[in-house]
DNA sequence: TAGATTGTTAATCGATTAACAATC
DNA sequence: TAGATTGTTAATCGATTAACAATC
């Protein structure tokens, strides 16, 4: 078996999952007129270490120069058809709350090569009402967009009590990749993949390490009780 | 030492990820009015195996009783300690754009201990505007903020390109625990801890895998021809 | 050639899983 | 006591890291 044929096989979740931050760290290079970096240049503009990068990359192939580097363009091309982003991506958003609302005005997606192409709501009284550019539409047209428009990627975004069952919508009408914004945990067949980013969640763990720095002192102190206990 | 001790010090950082979780689905089986649950319908509640349920469970004490299961209140007691939960933690959002109104709307953070006491935007212009119960304040609030108000969480709702800057004030300021929803790498003291959310991001991961999807006939398709070489 | 930097190897580390003894 | 389920152990798995041979 051909390596490049091992590569594209199984790259870890781990690398895949840090792939965007180089194609952004290689965005804002190309931007700045950059047009070879090191492993190392690129790693400390993405966060991690070189090694980590240069692990990361040789998943995907041999596209660096001993003793050079990497050429931007080749690399950012790379990285981005190892994603799949050569081409764009049809996303429909479901549920226009604040959220959804602020989800379909961000322009993040489009340069990122998702293409809003729908907006829905559950809601009779809010189908028919304008969102920037779309107009909301009903839950039951997510099977035309489907078959008409190619759409692959759903995001919901309504509260967590409906989730599961927009859900249930969008795996029914044939999207098969969800992005899961309600705080809940979705029941998706095994060939159905969910995402899910929560606030929440995040604030969370925030807290749990704010949380252990005001409590060292304690610790501390308890530890040295411990000491004489000994 | 105490296995008490042992547990506070050094919960890994996996197990922390997954206690909101845990703290969600708990919360739904109070509602329900489920007193008590086992491993088994926990885990399957949050979305984990019931092993790792266990194991991270086990991270925290030792609170179930064998051949029973759990206190739902309990250990939703337990967890929401050890996260640092029982006390409110006061947040303020940084950028007013659509995703920062989106945000200081969204009621999930006062439910789960979370206070938005501040919304800030550098933009003099925005100054003074009202958003929800807020009015917009200046940057330069930040210091009074943490002193009087004890902020503690910032969240970076900002484009990426002014993202460094707020870091930088939110540092200066005091704040050592930041959420940022900007799609870029922040550069903190090794004492401030950041966390991310990038939509692109996760997208980006949907459509890597879901063009692995489409791409399965090809690349069976090249291993015959491989096995044919050989 | 000498200097630099990649791609890969091997060692380490941490997380997951299965299995079961402990015990309610 | 018998049945059930926890908390823990040990094995496995995958990810990270450091080091360096390959090579531009």
């Amino acid at each position: 078996m051909s390596a490049d044929v091992a590569a594209r096989r199984g790259i870890p979740d781990a690398s895949v999952a840090r792939l965007p931050g180089y194609l952004q760290a290689l965005t804002n290079f190309a931007e700045r007129g950059i047009g070879s970096v090191s492993s190392e240049e690129l790693a400390t503009a993405a966060g991690v270490s070189s090694a980590k990068l240069r692990k990361d990359l040789s998943h995907l192939g041999s596209y660096g120069v001993r003793g050079v580097g990497y050429e931007v363009d080749r690399l950012s091309y790379e990285i981005s058809t190892a994603l799949g982003l050569t081409q764009d991506w049809p996303v429909a958003i479901i549920g226009m709350g604040n959220l959804g609302r602020a989800l379909a005005a961000y322009s993040g997606f489009a340069t990122r090569g998702f293409n809003v192409i729908a907006v829905l709501d559950r809601d009779a009284d809010l189908v028919g009402a304008a969102v920037g550019e779309h107009r909301i539409r009903p839950m039951g047209d997510l099977g035309a967009l489907v078959r008409d428009d190619r759409l692959a990627i759903g995001v919901i975004a309504t509260p967590a009590d409906s989730a599961q069952e927009v859900a249930d919508h969008l795996v029914s009408a044939g999207v098969r990749s969800i992005l899961n914004f309600a705080p809940c945990v979705l029941d998706v067949p095994d060939d159905v993949m969910v995402r899910k980013v929560d606030m929440s969640t995040e604030l969370q763990i925030l807290a749990f390490h704010e949380q252990r720095r005001t409590g060292e002192l304690d610790l501390s102190a308890q530890s040295t009780v411990e000491g004489v206990a000994l």
